[in-house]
DNA sequence: CCCAATACTAGAACAGGTTGCAATTCTCGT
DNA sequence: ACGAGAATTGCAACCTGTTCTAGTATTGGG
């Protein structure tokens, strides 16, 4: 990619901050909507490369400049897209309590599912994922928001009411060790088959203690 | 309590296979060699965007087409530049057993220190990191070349003779849990003390067990 | 030593992310 | 309803990774 040298920054700060998803006026809104909705088709269909800013912003029907306003960068619009889909995820498991009769078999539970599911959507998943992992400092929030999402998933699925550190950590490191598995298997350097023997080593060892 | 000392090979195998090193006419491997030199040069000046193709072409002396010829992409060449640095790093890590009572000492002795090393040169590491997470198939390789050397040094830490498969599956856990905080260290979500605390709980966790 | 194959060079050209800018359209407070 | 300021548009331009080409130098096998 050619990134250009940074320098003062173009446009004025995005209309919609990362806090306030629902600012701005309904075109706004919709807007932004349709931004990241072209960026997730896209994405599904042809991945990283082919989320072209361009591309995004004719399908969202709006010119290049604004698809900037909005998104100050690639990394940025496709860190916000995963930031959505996690959000809806984690909506729909924290409806309820996982199945599972120890905190093992639910963190592996859930990671499972989600694991199935990325998997069924190869160029979604290498998209998001090698943004994720590209992400510079100025993308910091967004991708802080992802790991602040992925912590409660899976401190949800481990069960405890109110997470203490050391569960965080737990649930950190565990989310260190899914990461590097997807992007393992995006790359093809890992199947899907070594990514769920590895995290179930990796669950065994750090939660089998609770357990017992 | 404290186990085996770790041993150091007799005759450690070197690093990157012969064939590699040796291969090509002598002013092939000296513009290799400059190549290199020029992209970490570059790198440890100004990370990941000031390792320019052209840049990197004129320092080394050769035309953008050679460069192109040695290293097909700008990751191909940061990760071989990894590559390389992390040879240099086994190569003088398998020299000698390392301290420590307990293969978790261990280990987080020998993570400390690389931590450290990586600390003290930020540019570079965030060129090399960001390089790593963001290869792509193509690059496949060269990433794997890396995880193993990484996986080496890990075993090699922990102390056993002949690494189980159980042993390289906690090394490479180690390994991504390493990997992500460095990411972490270099997008300032994470301090050097977080990274040093983090790696401390998950050796912990993982590797306490085989030591009583 | 000679020649064909291969490697190298300089430079142009192309692709896609990012920025700049003038003109137009919206929004909102009064 | 009105006018100022903000948002949006449509394009052109710019930057850097990557590719291509035509010409020149090296090299290795005979």
């Amino acid at each position: 990619m050619a990134e250009r040298a940074p320098r003062t920054p173009a446009h004025p700060r995005p209309v919609v901050s990362l806090a306030e998803v629902e600012a701005g006026s309904p075109a706004q809104r919709d807007r932004r909507r349709r931004i990241l909705e072209a960026t997730l088709a896209l994405a599904t269909k042809g991945g990283f490369d082919a989320v072209q800013m361009r591309a995004v912003a004719e399908r969202a029907g709006v010119a290049l400049g604004t698809l900037y306003r909005y998104f100050p960068s690639k990394v940025h619009l496709l860190v916000a897209g995963l930031a959505l889909e996690l959000g809806r995820v984690l909506e729909r498991i924290e409806r309820a309590p996982v199945a599972g009769d120890t905190a093992a078999d639910r963190v592996l539970l859930v990671l499972h599912r989600n694991t199935v599911a990325l998997q069924r959507d190869p160029h979604l998943t290498e998209a998001m994922t090698r943004a994720f992992m590209f992400a510079d400092t100025s993308v910091a929030e967004e991708v802080r928001q992802v790991s602040r999402l992925t912590e409660r998933m899976l401190t949800h699925a481990m069960g405890v009411e109110e997470a203490s550190e050391e569960d965080k950590d737990i649930a950190r490191v565990i989310g260190d060790v899914w990461l590097s598995n997807l992007v393992a298997w995006v790359t093809h350097r890992a199947s899907a088959e070594d990514v769920e023997n590895r995290l179930a080593l990796t669950v065994r060892l750090l939660l089998s203690a609770r357990d017992r």
